[in-house]
RNA sequence: CGGGGUAUAGUGAAACGGCUAUCACGAGUCCUUUGGGAGGAUUUAUUCUGAGUUCGAAUCUCAGUACCCCGACCA
């Protein structure tokens, strides 16, 4: 992608309206748009952001036996009325009366389930989904990490007994931290015990990555590490220690078991007379892109994981031609911003930081006499020269 | 939903109740520039909306709306 035709336009000042890390530097950096509170569009840059974080989630999802499907947002009221979710407050209700937008799936995805199955031979399935949901937030806020048009994935999951739904459990909190770990996160984020909420009998369990803007607080255990949400705390470890560390953090997923709170609705049983169990298990996709900002940057701008970086490469020129290196990097399937405007050296070099690409390479006058270029990856300070012909098989190394 | 704050050009700011609403950046055109946001010329506004006070309102008052922050809430 050439940068003069990128839709995209960087400010050195942060907006007066936005007053979180992720926010401020997302929208300065041209990856997203603010339209009202908790609502933003997702640029060019953005949008790459994000379909990398879906790629991962989905690769991980898949290598548990997720099916993924689609459902719609816009959602009957009758649906809702059955589960008594109708009258509440996250529900953004259209001006008939008779459709909400969809806040959470249990109502859609449980019928859907019910409809295309025809006994307990058929289960467990698998089933999830990546799309926007709709919650009327009282107070949106911090940017990404709280919004009213967000985009989560939510998997679902239907057992015949307890013990496959905790057997599956265990499964995709594997598979949740191996998509932290993919996302660079995996270090801040705590799987904490966290109360059932409303609609869940037990515990539920989050994923809490560490930052300051994050709005939960939680307890570690500083002898087993061990933790638990602010809300259920008792000041008394499971290990017996009382030792912890308060930390602020912010959920970016959240698991629960359902058992047959939505599933009782099933109309056949399986062999030993027992309802469908459920699972659910939520990610937010673009939450997890804000805490990705507010956990990699620097004074400078943002400091892009490398499978998150909207482009691998940054490329810049600096009084010299690198159009042929630019269409080289193409020709091997390595994805390359090429700063190619009639820019000045400092403001091309302040965008590349800002945007944080995982790579930049620098073309210029200087290093070109010596049929070299400069390499650099945003997190470190270090700049490599290489020579022209090995640059191909030396960015592949690095990616 | 309670409390506090803010609203002026695309962005960020300035302007005592009084002159043609000012500055920087960005963007457009022209020229010179090019290793850390470069320089000159030129262009760039319904002061959030509505009412009120006043000879006169960006400025004061009331109402509304939006946004930010704290709290409550957060399947």
């Amino acid at each position: 992608m050439k940068q003069k035709e990128l839709l995209i336009k960087t400010t050195k000042e942060n907006p007066k309206d936005e007053k979180s890390i992720n926010a401020q530097l997302l929208i300065r950096a041209g990856f997203i748009d603010k339209l009202g509170a908790g609502i933003y569009s997702y640029l060019p840059l953005g949008l790459r952001v994000l379909e990398n974080i879906k790629k991962i989630v989905r690769e991980e999802m898949n290598n548990i036996d997720g099916q993924e499907v689609m459902m719609p947002s816009l959602l009957p009221k009758e649906n809702w009325e059955k589960t008594g979710r109708w009258n509440v407050p996250e529900m953004y209700k259209l001006e008939n009366n008779k459709f909400g937008l969809g806040w959470t799936h249990e109502e859609i995805v449980t019928p859907l389930v019910q409809k295309y199955t025809s006994s307990s031979k058929d289960f467990p399935k698998y089933i999830y989904q990546i799309q926007s949901k709709f919650r009327n937030e009282p107070r949106a806020k911090s940017g990404l990490l709280r919004g009213r048009d967000f985009i989560m994935k939510d998997l679902y999951s239907f057992h015949n007994n307890s013990e496959d739904l905790d057997n599956y459990y265990e499964k995709v909190k594997d598979a949740y931290f191996k998509i932290y770990e993919r996302c660079e996160i995996k270090d801040k984020t705590y799987f904490t015990l966290a109360s059932g909420g409303e609609f869940s009998s037990a515990f539920s369990h989050e994923f809490q990555t560490i930052t300051n803007a994050g709005e939960d607080i939680i307890y570690v255990c500083k002898k087993c590490g061990a933790s638990f949400n602010k809300e259920i705390f008792n000041k008394e470890c499971i290990c017996g220690s009382k030792d912890f560390d308060e930390k602020k953090s912010i959920e970016v997923g959240n698991i629960f078991k359902l058992d047959d709170k939505y599933s009782s609705v099933f109309n056949f049983k399986n062999e030993e007379s027992k309802n469908i169990l459920m699972g659910c298990y939520g990610l937010g996709i673009t939450r997890v892109m804000g805490a990705i900002v507010e956990v990699f940057h620097d004074e400078r701008g943002i400091i892009w994981p490398k499978e998150i970086s909207p482009f691998k490469v940054h490329l810049i020129s600096i009084n010299a031609d690198a159009e042929e290196i630019y269409n080289n990097l193409q020709k091997e399937g390595i994805e390359v911003l090429y700063d190619n405007r009639d820019k000045s050296a400092g403001e091309k070099l302040y965008e590349c930081d800002l945007i944080g690409c995982y790579l930049r390479i620098i073309v210029s006058e200087k290093t070109l006499e010596k049929l070299s270029v400069e390499v650099k990856k945003r997190k470190e300070e270090k700049t490599q020269l290489v020579e022209i012909k090995n640059l191909i098989e030396f960015i592949k190394n690095e990616l």
